[in-house]
DNA sequence: AATGAATGAGGATTCATTCAT
DNA sequence: AATGAATGAATCCTCATTCAT
């Protein structure tokens, strides 16, 4: 923190920080936030810790963010919000059905490999029974929502005779998959291959399809696996 | 706290009842810890709290437990030991592999249902990553390790000529889909059941495990879901 | 504060909105910083506080007042000026002197009903006894003074034969006893009637007058109550 | 703090504190908090500043206080018990009606002057409008209202024949009396006479009585001030 | 005529743990 | 076999105030 202040004093005055700027403050808070949230979860996450990472005082996180419950909301959504956006890019592209899915089942993986903050924290959050006001929690859970409407509209596109029902329960199986192998990888490590079982949970998704497929519309479809 | 339990035990006790109001404290403090840990976590578990739902003195606490880590671990063996002995009941009966598999599933979630506490517990250590090699997160780990070889036994009993590899992976996979499901099930409620979202898996995992033999055993297997 | 002030009525203004809007934004702070005051107290009221209820930013504040000590002065003096004007309208009217006394009893109690804060503050900074002796506080004294000499005042033309020693007695305790009944009355809320209390005081304040007169010239005076 | 915990070690262990003693941690705790709350005010008493003058850590109090509300409520409690047993003890004595009463009137103001700790306190919790849940506050108005109990059963026992409504209004009156000349005595220092002036107090309540008594039965009653 | 941003000191309270008894 | 009391470090957060713009 010392350091940090002193060579803010130091450093020749050439670009006057535009609007006296807080926009970067702030950006070193939550990336210092993130950092430790990403370490030590939640209740590790301590306003010191973050101060002393970020180089300003404590009270000047309280400038930026009203208390640290709001704090690790702000650094679950920012780092949902960049997760989206990398997922955005490749959307579409040619192959059979089967290849596409994988195609996004590796996306998937690849981001959550490059961003995972939100979702190991905000699985701790869920985990934990916190009072429901608390901001953090409530926000990975709306989160989770967005996702679970892109899962459901991906699968609503891939098999449009998809009953309802169905498509909820696929949806939530997806999701489960997902949070599932996440967390086979943060625990074990770089020895289990996020990508490649990614990739094995999507064509089972993809078997279950058409397996649910057979039961509603039984004349139509054949077992496909 | 392994030690203290030995001493406790092989120290012998002139009056019963001095022992059984020992063992009784030390229950007492385990179910009080089970059910603050399950609600808020290892750093959400504080000794006080412990103590005053145990109504025990928070000094009581430390002439049973070494020390809040251990504490915390003994109720994740304790609680996983009885979820082991909850499913080691129901073992094998008739039915063709189906059956079996979807049998088993069922068995598993239902009994994470009545006894969810060292799971939740275990995922929220096993996500927070904290630095020191903390005796609560290694008992989990442990833990999870004897229930991965369970199923890689179960997996290798199913399919003999399965590589171990796929075994492996497919270990991996099973696991990661339990977490998930039981996750989705914590968030969400009892708006989704996880009997029949446990079978939903049984059933993709069982196609996965055909695939993996086809692939290796190419003329041996046809899809038999 | 006070040089503040006069600053700013010295250095000329070219724009008259400019200067409207200065003493506006004033103007906020003490309203914001008087409700306050009068609720929480001296230390209850934060300069967050203010600044939030008056909508301008804490170092706005500090724009018109050298610090948080000068503006509770400020508020104090601007409640009492408004206390003592609102006084001064009925001053004097016929009828005899028990009549009289009972009139003006009755008129400081109606204007403490209506503009409480300033008394209410001050009585709790003069309890306080902060060992700095800080403006606030000194300002409330020197308002308490000058009442005081009012009372005495007042008192002296009801009975010039009255001994300074008694005025002085007297004063005090004509004074007491409205501080006395303002606390019972903001205690007990509106079950007790400050006016008729007033009144009562009056009454007995009148009878120790003409007490301390027989008892200074026996030979005048009869009980008159 | 440092010598206090010192000397209590270095001090040769002749009389082991019977039973680990608290009591005399708990009576340091509020004789410390007692002298800085007289000094400076509830806000004014941090828990540091006791933790200091008392020799305790600050996490010590907790264990005797579950917050600084109780402990100023129990603060106030201790000084209002010792208050009601210093006055209990010259209870009733020869002379007239008169003499009674300033006699009274004249021991309330003594002890008032020996242990105004509470009378101080709780006029400033009364007068800043808290939350009505806090305990110290809540506490006050108790004892305040046992004191208007026994004021009120003083003024039935001098005139039976006293109608209640009469006996409330003087009882408020009384109180309002004291509790005005005690803020005076508490800010003009001792320049005034409490005990003298408590006198005058008393007197003006004796010819209230007599009036209200001359208004409610006209034939029984003559003045007698 | 103002204000966004920053800051160090201090606020109350909880923490896991120890120790004498 | 247990516990009342104590403790220092850490917790989150608010405080009054300053300063460059």
């Amino acid at each position: 923190m010392a350091d940090q202040h002193i060579e803010q004093r130091t450093r020749p005055r050439t670009e006057r920080r535009r609007r006296a700027d807080g926009e970067q403050s702030r950006r070193r808070i939550l990336d210092a936030a993130a950092q430790i949230a990403g370490e030590r979860g939640y209740d590790g996450t301590s306003i010191a810790a973050v101060s002393s990472r970020s180089g300003l005082p404590a009270s000047s996180i309280y400038w930026y963010f009203a208390n640290k419950d709001e704090l690790i909301a702000a650094v679950i959504e920012r780092s949902f919000g960049s997760w989206l956006s990398a997922l955005d890019v490749p959307d579409d592209h040619g192959g059979d059905t089967d290849d596409r899915v994988r195609a996004m089942a590796g996306a998937v993986a690849r981001t959550l490999l490059d961003s995972p903050d939100f979702l190991r924290l905000g699985l701790m959050l869920a985990l934990e029974r916190r009072p429901s006001e608390a901001t953090a929690r409530t926000k990975f859970l709306e989160i989770r929502e967005i996702a679970r409407n892109r899962v459901e509209g991906a699968l609503r596109a891939l098999a449009p005779s998809l009953p309802e029902e169905s498509v909820r329960r696929l949806g939530t199986y997806v999701i489960a998959g997902a949070d599932g192998l996440f967390i086979a990888h943060e625990i074990d490590g770089d020895t289990q291959d996020l990508v490649a079982m990614s990739e094995l949970h999507a064509h089972a998704v993809f078997a279950a399809v058409t397996r649910e497929l057979s039961l509603t519309h039984p004349q139509q479809h054949r077992s496909s696996s």
